[in-house]
DNA sequence: CAAATTGTCGACCGGAATATTCGAAAATTT
DNA sequence: AAATTTTCGAATATTCCGGTCGACAATTTG
């Protein structure tokens, strides 16, 4: 292996996959090892625990959220595009994670609490962007928003509201359908008429 | 409750559940009696084990299928499309019930032997079936086939082709685009110009 | 080349998780 | 109210699994 930073990447992302398909305490260091090509113990030598890539994990798939949102909202001029975009972007990103947040509300609070460091950082940067889209749109009197700070903090306590049913698994409820209302609600209350 | 074949009905439904989501191993006793809010110990009175109840999962499971496929060609009068239900519907079941396969050939390959005297009784009647279809089609001067037998066998082996991607975790490749392509080249060969 | 460093691995350990048992007691039937 | 069926908590037995260790292979350094 050329570089030690390499090789922690192809973990993290081989791990990763395991991961969001059966969480955190059902994945075993030898499924991670096998699919890896590799002895259990080697892995040790890149990580030094279990945890810790699980870690190293969440940061990377973070990481790739954020670019996704980021380019979602770039990739369109309208206001309202941008929301819709960033609005679906990030569902289908949680759906996804869905796994991960079950294997850990399962018992572990105590430790992981680097989750929640991510999580309300993820938090502050969601909220500067929504800000933003917020003010972009009334700028351009698409939005009739007053102030766009509270507004986005509206969004995102409502966008908050659909992770519930994703991570409590009851699936039967379709969010495509909750998110499409909350979306029209959304902008017939805040499009200028 | 008023019976117990009636209650074992309900373990094997919720047990199925979670079976076909993490597989054999990784699914728990503790898991399936929550499921059913019961004691864990409870169901050691309907079933002797884990993997009694695997097993009658698996059996229902291929029950279940059975009827699907039954009842695929029925709807449909022209040979064409019943093969094309045929096949449609066993992807679909098949693609569903990876998970057990995965968990099974993990390691466990001594026991669970009665997998295999499933699947061969299951070959069995799919053979039958394609050789109905194949015949009937014959018989409607649709099909171009000279031993109906030989002609099922052929398309089963096909078919069985599909299904390894889908085991072996190579979830990339597009089954259905495979499948289509499979379809195409199997009626080219076997319609009448 | 040899010494040092880096990387890999099999074998092993101990504690945790988990399947299964058991007896007692609740619920239901007789 | 006795008998039977069903449930369950606690205990047990067993397996699993994260992590360690030392040997050694591979590579680098000098």
């Amino acid at each position: 292996m050329i570089n030690k930073e390499e090789f922690r990447k192809k973990v993290i992302i081989s791990a990763g996959q395991i991961f969001s398909r059966y969480g955190f305490k059902k994945t075993t260091m030898d499924e991670i090892a096998k699919a890896l090509k590799m002895g259990k113990s080697s892995i040790y030598y890149y990580f030094k625990c279990k945890e810790e890539i699980f870690e190293a994990v969440v940061l990377y798939e973070a990481n790739i959220l954020r670019n996704q949102l980021t380019n979602s909202i770039k990739s369109v001029e309208s206001p309202v595009e941008k929301l819709k975009n960033y609005v679906f972007v990030r569902m289908k990103a949680f759906e996804k994670l869905s796994n991960y947040y079950n294997a850990i509300f399962d018992k572990n609070l105590d430790h992981f609490d680097f989750i929640e460091r991510i999580r309300s950082k993820y938090d502050r940067e969601e909220l500067a962007m929504l800000r933003l889209i917020m003010y972009h749109g009334a700028r351009m009197k698409v939005f009739n928003v007053a102030n766009s700070e509270y507004t986005a903090l509206a969004v995102q306590t409502a966008l908050k509201g659909l992770e519930v049913p994703l991570f409590w698994k009851k699936r039967e409820v379709n969010i495509e359908e909750r998110l499409n209302g909350i979306l029209d609600v959304l902008f017939n209350g805040i499009l200028k008429k």
